[in-house]
DNA sequence: CTTGATCTACGACTAACTTCGTAGACAATT
DNA sequence: AATTGTCTACGAAGTTAGTCGTAGATCAAG
């Protein structure tokens, strides 16, 4: 068995790495009681967790101080890339198109997001145009 | 116990119901034909699935003949909508921006349909104008 | 040094999802 | 009427995710 082997994370994996991206490096305490304060949680469930997830290589550690220090060893961007990858396939058949049309179409965007991806298109379009370098 | 239930449907679930949107009322034996191009699948395993859904209220089914016809009891829109608002929210942290951007940028999208999301932006921009009704 | 708090490690239990084997009903064919 | 094939129903086994209890180590006081 090798490390360095991203695979895809679980509903509950998913929500630990939320935490651990928007927080940074943590320890299993903290970690636990970000995760109480969306749903009750037992301290040695969240272990439990984090300990599978080292196994994975989801996550890192730092096992200096006698409360360990985990980190995300996964960014959030590629994540969620993959995920996307995933989800699309699955439940779009692979439409990007219409992915992005019902994302648009049913939450509100505001004006400034709307703007966003207004340069965005711009971009796509310039790149398009002269194709490759 | 009410019916009209609608659930999030699992993986397997959502492949069945993705060849039943593609080709309408089908029976068992012809789902697990359709399953069997992907990956191989019992044709039990196909049936006990099916009857699974039915309870569910995900597909009804036609119990005339001898052979039961079955139907999707979503609709593939609604279901894709759920399934993404709660994507949404556990992968992309509820932002919509974020995940259209990635969706956008990673997938080669045709000029024609930058055009089709150009029409929507627009669409939304005028919307936000003129406020309610 | 004992008590109590906090930590890791680990095993076990539950629930959900998926898979499949087997049995019985029903029909068509020999 | 026996054989063969296809169907539904159902039960049971295998898998994975998530939960938590308990034991043992470590530390910080009292």
């Amino acid at each position: 068995m090798e490390n360095t082997a991203p695979l895809k994370p679980t509903e509950t994996e998913l929500e630990i790495l939320q935490i651990l991206w928007q927080h940074g490096p943590s320890t299993v305490r903290f970690v636990n009681e970000e995760q109480n304060k969306v749903k009750e949680t037992g301290y040695t469930t969240t272990l439990k967790l984090l300990q599978i997830m080292f196994e994975k290589n989801l996550v890192s550690r730092d096992e200096e101080s006698r409360s360990h220090v985990y980190r995300a060893a996964v960014t959030e961007d590629e994540t969620q890339q993959r995920l996307l990858d995933r989800f699309l396939d699955t439940t779009f058949r692979g439409s990007a198109m219409k992915l992005v049309m019902q994302a648009l179409g049913n939450h509100r965007t505001t004006p400034d997001e709307l703007n966003q991806i207004r340069h965005l298109l711009k971009k796509l379009e310039d790149d398009s145009s002269n194709a490759d370098s």
